[in-house]
DNA sequence: CTTGGAAAGTCAACAAGACTGACATAAGCT
DNA sequence: AGCTTATGTCAGTCTTGTTGACTTTCCAAG
């Protein structure tokens, strides 16, 4: 590759260009976030607990421990999210079979509907970003997300797409 | 195009793609703030005086009428952050030449060595993420967020990368 | 040229959601 | 029996968002 070529593939490295990445990821995390938010600003809910709801929903009968984990909290926060789901009838928690100090966690039919109501949201904003940048950017853009997790996330999200297919 | 290789290039916006997309998406985010949350956990700061660091370095002079819109907070919320800037010495508030009701906010020299901090920490993680990717997979991440934001929060975006460059 | 409304910024009070620390209970393990 | 683990809870704090009320400044219509 001469010096051209390699200044060509390296200016997706300079400051400015890292910059300007940054930021995309700033705005389009508020996008990303953006319908979910609106649809729950009305329920007594709020982002907190659309994130239980779609893990809960992912790793079916997840303990509270894995729970709390995948979303980097502390059990005290997670608590108070997961007691008023349950409360409200959206989420069950079972005594765990082999160990009963553990809790597995369900969405009920209620919980199910909320996390459909959602994530249709979420993945309608998804699906076109997805169309409009095309396959192969999408696979781009996956790359450059796994890389950027910190290593256990990107274990945890490796056992989480396996389960799901 | 042939049924299977549309079947091929539709994959990629089947319900579980979209749904790891979106996984993928909080776990990177997660990532992407990580560096300079540590940074500032020692401070009396938080994620908040980062970001408002970050788009005054960016948009230098900017007013804060023009900051509030593009962190997309009430200039309520702002105002406690940047008062406690002002206050440690790290924002120079002007008041405005042409509109006297105006703020041009500036970075002193203590706010660009804080910056420059929490930008190379936060850098060097998008820096890896990149070089891991390569070019193509970052020109498509960058497409793909570019679709995921709101148009409004596109051309802030854009117009930043104009300023910037 | 005055006056009324709009815009920019500030102050105060409140809410959501994160945190730490301490402690209780139940269950599993050595 | 005694230690450890998983979960839950209470209390208190911090950050960061919100709304409402207010001041200062600007602009434009009468």
């Amino acid at each position: 590759m001469n010096d051209v070529g390699m200044g060509e593939n390296l200016l997706f490295l300079t400051d400015e260009q890292l910059r300007q990445g940054i930021e995309a990821m700033f705005f389009a995390y508020r996008g990303f976030t953006a319908d979910p938010d609106r649809i729950l600003a009305g329920m007594a809910y709020g982002r907190a607990h659309h994130r239980a709801i779609h893990f809960i929903n992912r790793a079916l009968g997840t303990t509270v421990n894995n729970l709390l984990i995948l979303l980097g909290v502390t059990k005290q926060s997670l608590n108070r999210v997961l007691r008023t789901l349950i409360e409200d009838g959206l989420v069950e928690s079972r005594v765990g079979v082999t160990d009963k100090r553990e809790r597995n966690l369900y969405l009920t039919e209620a919980g199910e509907a909320l996390e459909r109501q959602l994530s249709d949201a979420q993945r309608a904003r998804m699906r076109a970003a997805y169309r409009a940048a095309g396959p192969q950017a999408v696979a781009g853009f996956r790359q450059v997300l796994e890389a950027m997790m910190d290593p256990e996330m990107r274990r945890k999200h490796h056992a989480l797409r396996e389960a799901g297919q």
